[in-house]
DNA sequence: CTTGACGGTGAACGCGCGAGCACCTAAACA
DNA sequence: TGTTTAGGTGCTCGCGCGTTCACCGTCAAG
């Protein structure tokens, strides 16, 4: 946060602020009128910067779309305190919903610091009420509660994954020289799980079983 | 949430899923080509059903910019606020422990809702930091942390008791007609383990496993 | 004195993207 | 039977909005 000038804090910190309020970013013309701007380019100077110093990143030539990198601009010192985190739960995926995690099926939240969890604030994390047994010899069981990271998977992690439009946990493979597949955690079921287009939604991190 | 058809539900959801994996609202053209279709104007139908019974709002004309109203698409029981608790992880457990809170051996600290790990506000909890196999048939690993509540053990609880010496993790067992013993969960480890003096610190209500 | 970063004006360009119109199909009424 | 509602296709229109080019200041560093 440092190595910003005052006037790119203060645009930083408009994004933030609009979409905080309007739960939108806001276009050039209107940061330009917020500011008092009367060239939408002084915008587009203060943006590129932003984006330079990776405060930012963006989809050129898209209207309102930015993403913040939260790593960089809290400058948290050194944490003492827990930093705790609070990750929507969702349970049964709807059926025939094949974008995987049904938002609206949130059935709870859960609230854990971010280093027992063993995930990033910077990513966005959602926790999965596991079902079925596919995941037992993994130490994973039916009721379970894992917590999932959206980051790209690595070989042997376990993955939240899109397998006939609902969402599972498997055990990502990815030896080099093969393509990547899945394999379930359990004796009796199929080990290898071979998958055309493989959608992960993100990498389980931590479980929590309530006993 | 009734009174949407499946196809609005999916709309919906996607929706929300695009804001939370990339930060920004879904353009007409990509909510297109993610449902397959032919014309944006499939799209302009399912949004302005969500508009018109109120689950989402826009301000018409310009892009990305939608509002879900939140108090309408979760029909869940209005949520009370997490009651998060901080609780000290012990490691070794120092001999004579029982008496009180011996903040010696303490070896981290962690942060839950008391709903997620199943304890009450009312008790005394602590952490305690799973070491050796004595329990993996019952899913707890060497390495978990193990969230233990003071409270009197029934049958059948997973407890913390205290064995020459040292706080261990075993099922206690308490048939009614013969005095109370405490068992081990692996099938290498002899089943049995009569204890001349119970001493039993806490009943295990939470497992969170690092992955 | 020059160079570069920072902050800005002004105007023009061109694609992204919401919006509208015409028309189609299937299911659910009544 | 006609009418309505949900869910589409295909096309066009036109504004929103990011982008670029030319050019202007100030200030600190080399």
């Amino acid at each position: 946060m440092k190595d910003l000038t005052v006037r790119q804090q203060e645009v930083l910190g408009y994004l933030q602020l609009h979409m905080r309020e309007h739960g939108t970013w806001p276009s050039f013309r209107e940061i330009e009128q917020h500011f008092g701007f009367r060239s939408t380019n002084a915008v587009m100077g203060h943006i590129r910067a932003l984006e330079r110093k990776g405060y930012i990143s963006r989809i050129p030539g898209q209207a309102r779309t930015y993403r913040i990198n939260l790593d960089l601009n809290d400058d948290s010192p050194p944490r003492e305190a827990l930093d705790v985190l609070e990750i929507p739960i969702y349970g049964h995926i709807a059926a025939g919903y094949p974008d995987g995690v049904e938002t609206s099926g949130e059935i709870g939240r859960l609230q854990i610091d971010v280093e027992s969890a063993g995930i990033r604030r910077t990513r966005r994390s959602f926790g999965l009420k596991v079902r079925g047994e596919s995941m037992v010899d993994a130490g994973i069981f039916d009721g379970d509660t894992v917590i999932v990271e959206q980051s790209p998977p690595r070989d042997g992690d376990i993955v939240a994954a899109l397998i006939d439009g609902e969402t599972t946990l498997k055990r990502f493979v990815n030896k080099p020289g093969e393509p990547p597949y899945l394999k379930a955690e359990n004796r009796r079921y199929p080990t290898l799980h071979p998958v055309a287009e493989l959608v992960v939604q993100g990498v389980a991190k931590a479980v929590v079983r309530h006993l």
